[in-house]
DNA sequence: CGGAATCCCTGAGGATACTG
DNA sequence: CAGTATCCTCAGGGATTCCG
């Protein structure tokens, strides 16, 4: 059940980076994984993984984002270079969204970590209903 | 260089889930996502990967973290099971963390992260830098 | 259709002080 | 040492309105 301890060494030498010279900015894997921790990042990703898709329908494939957060979001994913952005001057206008090379490749992080979660997620709720001691604020 | 499309679709239907029934609490990936992708439980849980550590260890080995979010973050880990908690009845007073085993478990899907994370930090802050609309709010 | 611009509010999280 | 208890800030993000 237990990973390599190699790897894992250098998961958190990984990590270490950060304290190294006092900025946790210098630390490459910080910076990445704040970017993917955040709220919609991941699901605007894994929607597109299936293929292009134009805004509004990944509107409607996420129903709880707001305009706002869609737009920054692709913003944010197109700058680091994860979602290539095609206009198509028709009128009305299209847009289609789409993974780049890099975006793809990120699927297999994240589905990795979809399989742990699936896998593991019954166990974290019996632990946690079995567990009383006050967590929230 | 890509994945098992396979693969992908389950990943992709995993978060589908989550608009079924029109609330995203109902979907556990996201649930176990939102966990892991908060500020601080990623870097206690690999810190704590090499051994059992005390409170003030962990917090010497993570240096920006408050005190408030390291017990808030260390008693969340606690109740979702990945994290077990030894009171030493010594005085003053010594408190160890540990992972338990789904807390160990865990490292695999972060290492892989910290893996596509280092190989592809290079080309994001490339994209990034070659790459001037404005994100930023 | 695909956004941009504004206003506003909540809550994650930092700073500080105190305790068994 | 290992926490609790408050207070307070600020940025993430929702709702709404407007635009080419």
């Amino acid at each position: 059940m237990s990973d390599d301890p190699r790897r894992l060494e250098a998961v958190v030498s990984q990590f270490r980076k950060a304290g190294l010279d006092g900025t946790l900015a210098a630390c490459p894997v910080r910076g990445i994984l704040d970017k993917i921790s955040d709220k919609w990042s991941m699901l605007i990703v894994l929607e597109l993984a299936a293929g292009p898709l134009r805004f509004n329908q990944i509107r409607r494939a996420i129903p709880d984002i707001s305009q706002k957060m869609l737009t920054q979001t692709l913003k944010e994913l197109q700058r680091d270079g994860l979602v290539s952005r095609k206009v198509f001057p028709t009128v009305p206008p299209a847009v289609e969204y789409q993974l780049t090379e890099i975006g793809t490749s990120v699927l297999r992080p994240f589905s990795v970590l979809v399989e742990w979660a699936d896998a593991n997620y019954q166990a974290i709720e019996t632990a946690r209903s079995s567990f009383d001691v006050p967590v929230a604020v």
